[in-house]
DNA sequence: GAGAAAATTGACTTTCACGTAAAAGTCAAT
DNA sequence: ATTGACTTTTACGTGAAAGTCAATTTTCTC
């Protein structure tokens, strides 16, 4: 009773492309089955996706999206990969605090950007 | 009395390459002064090159990040054009908020990662 | 079981944001 | 006058992340 999605299904679904699902199988971020050499798609896959196009959107390379996956898979044994794989960790975070502050002052940023458009708007409108 | 700065000081302050200034030079988000061949940069072209990388972070284009000088400069004057603007400026807006989604629920994952580590050290720690 | 629709692979192309190398010019200090 | 640090332009190169295209299978649908 294992449910399957077709690669187009989940192009759908996401918004990308063939090439792309292919291109990250490729990279090995994700292993669909296959049944001949048509993949099929399960939802621990889907869920995976999810994850990468997060990733992707944040501006994760893939490299960095396969890292974090593999922690998942199988963390690292050796302490000292430990330790490198948890510097990271705190790179990642504070690159992604910096991230939500530039945000931040860029979305009221763009809150000024609107505003000078309505006004400009209303002398435009009061003009005619 | 006017502060000028060369292009390696502004290199180091941000930590980008000549190439890179140079570059945004030849798209035309700044302009900075000339004597005889040599750049000459001044506090505004130095607080725009901030705001470029701010929006670099958070992944703008250079032509976003250009459509958002010029509207500083002189805002669109045709209706249509300030009613596109406005769209994008409603799109981009969209577009990062989900960004802060995805960094929030990325910051929290990053969060496990780390204990999973902490987990791991103990367990071989313990181990040894 | 025939034909349409979907999926596959592989090779080539594209876009973005610079990197890099070459060949000079500028300027202050020694 | 020379050194050394810095700067300039021009032009080709690069890596990441796909897009595009063509030539086959494979799989549905009737």
């Amino acid at each position: 009773m294992e449910k399957y999605y077709t690669i187009t299904e989940l192009t759908r679904e996401f918004g990308v492309s063939t090439r792309t699902l292919r291109f990250y199988e490729d990279e090995g971020l994700i292993h669909p089955e296959r049944r001949g050499r048509t993949r099929l798609f399960r939802p621990a896959d889907r869920h995976l996706i999810k994850e990468i196009l997060r990733g992707r959107r944040i501006g994760f390379t893939i490299s960095e999206i396969r890292e974090i996956i593999q922690v998942y898979k199988d963390p690292p044994g050796e302490i000292g990969q430990l330790q490198m794989l948890m510097q990271k960790v705190v790179e990642k975070r504070d690159d992604l605090r910096q991230k939500r502050r530039d945000i931040d002052e860029t979305l009221a940023e763009l809150d000024n950007v609107e505003e000078a458009c309505l006004t400009r708007l209303a002398e435009i409108g009061v003009g005619t």
